[in-house]
RNA sequence: CGGAGCGUAGCGCAGCCCGGUAGCGCACUACCUUGGGGUGGUAGGGGUCGCGGGUUCAAAUCCCGCCGCUCCGACCA
């Protein structure tokens, strides 16, 4: 080019080409021999071992190289599938004017949840609505710019009063959120149906044991709603299901086929008697020798700020969720000691219809429906009724379930007996319709037009919690057992005595043939590790296989692959250690 | 936000009750050794004892306040 003037004056005309070396010599994998005092689940003990995350500050955690290589993993399975039914992937603001989140009263609906800065009016998002139909709102104008489905994969901050059980909740953290736009309620079931699939293959593929159950829409508002649930003794949530049946749901909205009280023929007027140290239900039954179903327990509950007097089968547990949709309320709250008494006249454990200081709307749970017989409180401290016939006594508006379900009980479907178990959500997918759109007038045009708001669907993922479940379901004592899906890197070389040139050379090849054939693989190349050593990391970080070079299987040629989740380990010829090594991660993918 | 516990080297911990030289294991550095399941040895480096105040001749240790972290509960779109 000397002498020449140059048409890319200015411009770089060569490159470098960087060629990472995945060698743990270079890489920043800093695992940990002991367990951290704060990590309590399997699944934070290991990221932590394994130099995945490092915490930060409480929920809040720095994604380390291996621990983010697995997160845009699980990422790219969520892109994948969102593309396949027609999502289109947008990056949005984290930092939102409060203004926004004013138009649909969510600044209080979040409360303390929501994080806000101090010196100007802006909010970090905790989920994305408001912002999607704003979006919505200035360029979606007709049917015919519908059905569309948006999605972005971003951090979401959200501060939560406690932290815990590491990434899986945390303040800040990795959320796919996806909105479904329709101009009919049919096409939101279909948007609605094409995520369901969606989601059942993204945890597939992720190599997920999961089940899917009714839920609640909670806060988001909106009618159907379903959550995808990991089983695990760290969940928060309580789900009851029957295998056989196929029966599943969130324990929020969960119902039984226990059958309602029979009415008895015999129906005397209700007599009250002394109850001195009758505080519970149990005290009744056993003082009184009174059955625990005959029992009215009686609680008072402010729904917005409005109080209601309930009634519950025996020691049956009130359902908040189910009370707060029997009531189409946005909050309810127990009432406090010092309210009880203004309003029925007597402390807990003494209340009941008759004899109410004040008039109170009344409710109660289907199971003592027009039931008579009853024993409850006589609004005064130290007594009861009894022979109480809540037709004649009480002055019930409607009955609704109200319960919560509990193990064992006959299931709704066929009355199987039900199982209660504890699981952690790993998604959740509703039919919102058209709270948002109505809130922020995000309206179209239909056909005949008509002026409609948009009827929207929404639907999430959490992605850390994606890989920590994964880990819970996947791990043994000795680390963790990657599915090739997620898998930060489908093959570790370990290399033994790298101080040999035999090994060497052999390791050397080796790797450099697995990255020819596309195969990720971290190479331990750590000189002057002992053997168990390099075993013991290899299996804490847990790739699908380990192939191991020694001197001992290097003498007649061959080395030793050992696939981390069965502990098989076969002896093959050098030469064929790719190609076997592909076929294995063939079968361990299926 | 209620209850409990913890904060001492990168990690895991002892020392605190009973005030007086800051210690152990792992990790790290150098050298030797070993080489198929967290080798063995020798010699080293590394600490405002969470922060602030108080008591005392003297505070990791006793007292007060604050902060942080974890667990149980409340809460959890």
């Amino acid at each position: 080019m000397e002498g020449s003037a140059s048409p890319h004056r200015g411009e770089r005309t060569s490159y470098t080409v960087i060629r990472t070396p995945m060698r743990l010599t270079n890489y920043f994998i800093p695992t940990l021999k002991e367990i951290p005092t704060d990590a309590q689940m399997p699944s934070h003990q290991l990221m932590m071992r394994a130099g995945m995350i490092r915490p930060l500050s409480a929920g809040i955690y720095s994604l380390l190289p291996l621990g983010y290589r697995v997160w845009k993993k699980v990422m790219a399975v969520i892109r994948e599938e969102m593309d396949a039914i027609g999502g289109m992937e947008f990056h949005l603001p984290a930092l939102n004017p409060i203004e926004i989140w004013e138009e649909t009263g969510r600044v209080e609906a979040f409360g303390d949840t929501m994080f806000h800065l101090k010196n100007r009016d802006y909010v970090l998002a905790p989920t994305h609505e408001e912002i999607m139909t704003s979006i919505a709102r200035a360029s979606i104008k007709s049917y015919k710019d519908m059905p569309q489905i948006w999605y972005q994969i971003q951090t979401k901050f959200r501060n939560e009063p406690r932290p815990k059980s590491g990434v899986i909740r945390g303040r800040q953290f990795t959320m796919k959120d996806a909105y479904s736009l329709d101009a009919t309620r049919e096409g939101l079931d279909e948007s609605y149906r094409k995520h369901h699939e969606a989601y059942c293959r993204i945890y597939a593929r992720c190599g997920l044991t999961f089940f899917v159950v009714g839920a609640s829409s909670g806060a988001m508002g909106g009618s159907g709603s379903e959550e995808f649930m990991v089983e695990s003794d760290a969940g928060e949530d309580l789900c009851a299901f029957n295998l056989e049946s196929g029966y599943a749901a969130n324990i929020e909205v969960a119902s039984s086929k226990l059958p309602a009280l029979e009415r008895g023929a015999d129906n005397p007027a209700a007599e009250k008697f002394a109850t001195p140290t009758a505080k519970s239900i149990d005290d009744l039954v056993a003082q009184h020798g009174i059955a625990e179903e005959r029992c009215a327990k009686s609680l008072v509950y402010f729904a917005d700020e409005k109080p209601y007097l309930i009634f519950m089968c025996g020691n049956d547990q009130l359902n908040e969720a189910k009370l707060q949709g029997a009531l189409g309320a946005a909050n309810v709250r127990p009432a406090r000691d010092e309210e009880l008494a203004g309003l029925t006249g007597a402390d807990a454990g003494s209340i009941g219809p008759i004899n109410l200081k004040s008039s109170l709307p009344q409710i109660a749970d289907l199971r003592i429906a027009h039931a008579n017989g009853m024993v409850s409180g006589a609004n005064e401290n130290g007594f009861h009724y009894r022979n109480i016939d809540l037709d004649r006594d009480a002055n019930i508006g409607v009955y609704h379930d109200l319960r919560i379900v509990a193990e064992g009980e006959p299931d709704p479907l066929g009355g199987r007996p039900l199982s209660v178990k504890k699981a952690i959500e790993v998604g959740h997918i509703f039919k919102l319709g058209t709270k948002y759109s109505q809130a922020m007038k995000a309206n179209f045009l239909d056909e005949k037009g008509e002026e409609h708001p948009i009827i929207m669907g929404s639907y999430g993922i959490g992605v850390e919690r994606v890989v920590a479940c994964h880990i819970e379901q996947r791990h043994d004592a000795d680390g963790i057992v990657w599915h090739p899906s997620i898998a930060p890197f489908h093959v570790q070389i370990t290399s033994l005595k790298i101080e040999s040139d035999i090994v060497r050379d052999a390791a050397e090849a080796l790797y450099a043939a697995l990255e020819a054939a596309k195969v990720e693989t971290l190479f331990d190349d750590r000189a002057g590790v002992s053997p168990g050593f390099k075993f013991k990391d290899a299996d804490l970080l847990g790739m699908p296989l380990n192939v191991i070079v020694g001197e001992k299987h290097l003498k007649d040629g061959n080395v030793e692959i050992k696939v981390r989740s069965t502990g098989e380990r076969r002896i093959v010829p050098q030469a064929e250690a790719v190609q076997v090594c592909l076929a294995l991660l063939d079968s361990l993918r299926s």
